[in-house]
DNA sequence: CCGAAAACCTGAACGC
DNA sequence: TGCGTTCAGGTTTTCG
């Protein structure tokens, strides 16, 4: 699934191919891939013919292109979104569900979507983020990102640390393979309560956080499902995940069996053997009223 | 505040 | 061969 690293190969893509086109056409193949435009498919294409695109921008797993005038095409991509640069006369792919044309005559932009979770809509851009991103925490990549603020964060939550690691209101861009990477580099259990972590805990964290969604990034992205970057190319994290779906294999670190549960409803793995299990710190809270 | 569960969707994998 | 079932997962929403 596109996870922050995905969505920044795709993001380079739209950049290096879109930027500068002026939208000349648009076409809604699947109403679904726009429900999140509010005002209808037609409103969505009438909003988008005629502008010029500035910008690729992304927080988190969102990606948006800027229209100017405080106005942006917002995509998420969801489990199975695909941003495609294509010939004009590329054979339509079986889940193309909005094509977008520019006013050049050149590469198409398409959007493409087999289970339909992800979509496009045209957002109005307030203090230099569509509306539905406001609420999105920063990720570790943004330059104001802070490591500190976030941990802090993370250890008010009374959840786990993968759970916390999910919440893309305390940090996004995260996802399920990325948490599971990240915990398995900070050698912490995905178990464990946010608020039990100490300082080599959080500065492991971190670090873990980071080096995940860089190798992420480095690789072009992880390919399980259908996961493909703007010129149709597979990454290759998947082949170096560390623990995530590799349940039953050895640990890359230390040997132990790498193990399968759910949390949250997810497929998680980690290695129970090297993942520490911290406890709960006993008056994690408060102050019981200061009077 | 926490967290479980449901809803949304489709193709692959599996059972019989 | 083929039909039916189960599963996967990001986000939002609902409910306890």
């Amino acid at each position: 699934m596109p996870e922050l690293p995905e969505v920044e190969v795709v993001r380079l893509g739209l950049a290096a191919h879109v930027t500068g086109r002026t939208v000349a056409a648009v076409d809604v193949c699947h109403p679904r891939s726009v429900r999140r435009h509010l005002a209808g498919e037609l409103d969505f294409a009438a909003r988008l013919a005629g502008r010029q695109i500035r910008a690729a921008q992304r927080r988190g797993k969102y990606l948006w292109l800027d229209l100017g005038d405080e106005q942006a095409l917002l995509a998420h991509l969801g489990m199975s979104g695909q941003m495609r640069i294509q010939p004009p006369g590329a054979i339509d792919e079986t889940h193309l569900r909005v094509r977008l044309q520019f006013a050049d005559g050149g590469s198409e932009l398409r959007f493409i979507d087999q289970r339909t979770f992800g979509g496009l809509s045209v957002e109005e851009v307030v203090d230099g983020l569509p509306i539905p991103v406001a609420h999105i925490a920063r990720d570790p990549m943004d330059p104001c990102f802070d490591p500190d603020s976030v941990i802090a964060g993370i250890r008010q939550r009374r959840t786990g640390l993968k759970r916390a690691l999910l919440d893309q209101t305390l940090v996004s861009g995260i996802g399920n393979i990325y948490a599971d990477e990240a915990l398995h580099r900070a050698e912490l259990h995905p178990l464990s309560p946010a608020g039990s972590m100490r300082a080599p805990h959080w500065e492991a964290l971190r670090d873990g956080i980071v080096g995940a969604l860089e190798a992420g990034l480095s690789n072009g992205g992880a390919s399980i499902d259908d996961y493909r970057d703007s010129r149709g190319e597979q990454g290759s994290m998947q082949d170096e995940f560390l623990v995530h779906t590799r349940a039953g294999e050895e640990c890359p670190r230390c040997g132990g069996r790498i193990l399968r549960i759910v949390v949250s409803g997810r497929s998680t793995y980690f290695c129970p053997e090297c993942q520490t299990r911290l406890r709960r710190r006993r008056k994690p809270r408060v102050a019981r009223a200061a009077k």
